[in-house]
DNA sequence: CATTCGTGCGTACGCTGTTATCATAGCGTA
DNA sequence: TACGCTATGATAACAGCGTACGCACGAATG
């Protein structure tokens, strides 16, 4: 039934000139997709990515996304898991306490390189293998150090969640500021005024240092439970342990 | 009371009684609905949650929740926050480790026993009364040990901050693995197929070591972790400062 | 040349958050 | 008792989302 009915008298839908063949751009592929993302990500912000933005982007349907993708969710997680492969990783031969703490430190500037896509850390498991890479490198080198194999997944998951823990608390006050269009001073003072909303008199600690809480000059109180922590790993390491 | 001499004859468009006053259920209110949005979290999990199942759970319709609730962002901060209110504090008089690693369980606890509504804050700022409560606290008490207000914020967030990734870094596998429909040791084999499905002899020790670091038997890594880091903080703490 | 197959694409469905508009109930005032 | 006022809930509608389905067409294969 309905058929041929209305056979395509109108042939050519597409827009595109027909005389062009398919297969002028590039053909899609996962790599291509997922950068295209992460382009988008980085430029326009996480609710700006859409599977039709994206299409757009890549002078494509949005169906056509899925040849090559499973759902959005792998996409996400392809996307965070390019992240990991810009994390450099250090020198051989610097002992565990400062190979843990560059990683550390090199993994936090990639994430905070591309803020709109690290925010998807925290909501999104994405293991690939370019967070593999990093992983390995990590458990590899504290085992090399002679930590035991649970030792070494307890110190490296540590530092690792620690890191993730810092960079959200770090960007989500920036992104919700900015999705909202307040510039920084606008959100303190409607922070305050939301404090001062409440019995005021209940926070007076609050009130003095939750500009501090929220700052975006990170960077001292990051290192700052960093060295804690590794010190701490260190001392734990030595009651506990025998040699080395 | 009922005057009902002139029902609307077309006019019940409700399928509520209308000699029932609309009185009958109590009227929405913030607090309500943002209970019954933590149980849906709850029960059901955040992708259940939209304002439309949120008004059926409440007998309403989508949009009267706007009268209360500027839009569903806020409606999840309200949520993450409420969470807030069950964390139990310390007693004082601890000393400001224990009273730290106290809070950081109870915190942690908290987040565990309401894993769908904890997920959010991966993703959402959330700085509400409750909250604050909790902040108000650790950094009352931080200064009333003789931390200086700056190593204060600092030694609180680390924690916080802490905490948050690794409660994260335990929810994301399961949600993920019960959103797909697996179980645990379906997911496992599939992880193991995924690694393997990449050139295998470049993750040696992550092969051994993935299942360790994804097991869901967290509490220990997670207080090894955080007992390092108090052990740290106090350690950078009697090197930095002088007195007690 | 005929067939199969991988890939792109148009269409469509059900769902989402949100706005604008309308209806009504309860209350203070005359 | 009667009347507007205001706060609140309900209806309808909209643009956008992710994605399942099936057709079209170029390239590879027999």
């Amino acid at each position: 039934m309905s058929r041929a009915e209305h056979p395509p008298f109108l042939g050519a839908w597409s827009d595109a000139d027909p005389r062009e063949p398919r297969q002028a751009r590039e053909p899609l592929s996962r790599s291509r997709i997922v950068a295209a993302a992460v382009a988008i990500l980085d430029r326009d912000g996480v609710d700006a990515l859409s599977m039709r933005s994206l299409a757009v982007e890549l002078h494509t349907a949005a169906t056509s996304l899925y040849r090559h993708v499973d759902n959005k969710g792998e996409l996400l997680d392809l996307a965070v898991d390019a992240l990991m492969a810009e994390v450099e990783l250090p020198p051989d031969g610097l002992g565990w306490q400062t190979s843990l703490r560059t990683v550390a430190l090199n993994f936090r500037a990639v994430l905070l390189l591309h803020p709109n896509t690290a925010l998807l850390r925290g909501s999104r498991l994405a293991i690939g293998p370019n967070t593999l890479r990093m992983m390995e490198w990590v458990c590899a080198m504290l085992l090399d150090e002679g930590f035991s194999e649970s030792d070494a997944a307890d110190a490296g998951a540590t530092v690792v969640n620690y890191t993730v823990g810092c960079v959200l608390a770090e960007l989500l006050p920036t992104h919700e500021i900015e999705a909202a269009g307040y510039t920084w001073p606008e959100f303190a003072s409607h922070m305050s005024a939301r404090i001062d909303a409440l019995p005021m008199d209940r926070y007076p600690v609050m009130r003095r240092m939750l500009p501090m809480l929220l700052g975006h000059h990170h960077d001292r109180p990051f290192e700052y439970g960093l060295d804690a922590l590794l010190d701490g790993l260190a001392v734990r390491r030595k009651t506990v342990g025998a040699a080395e």
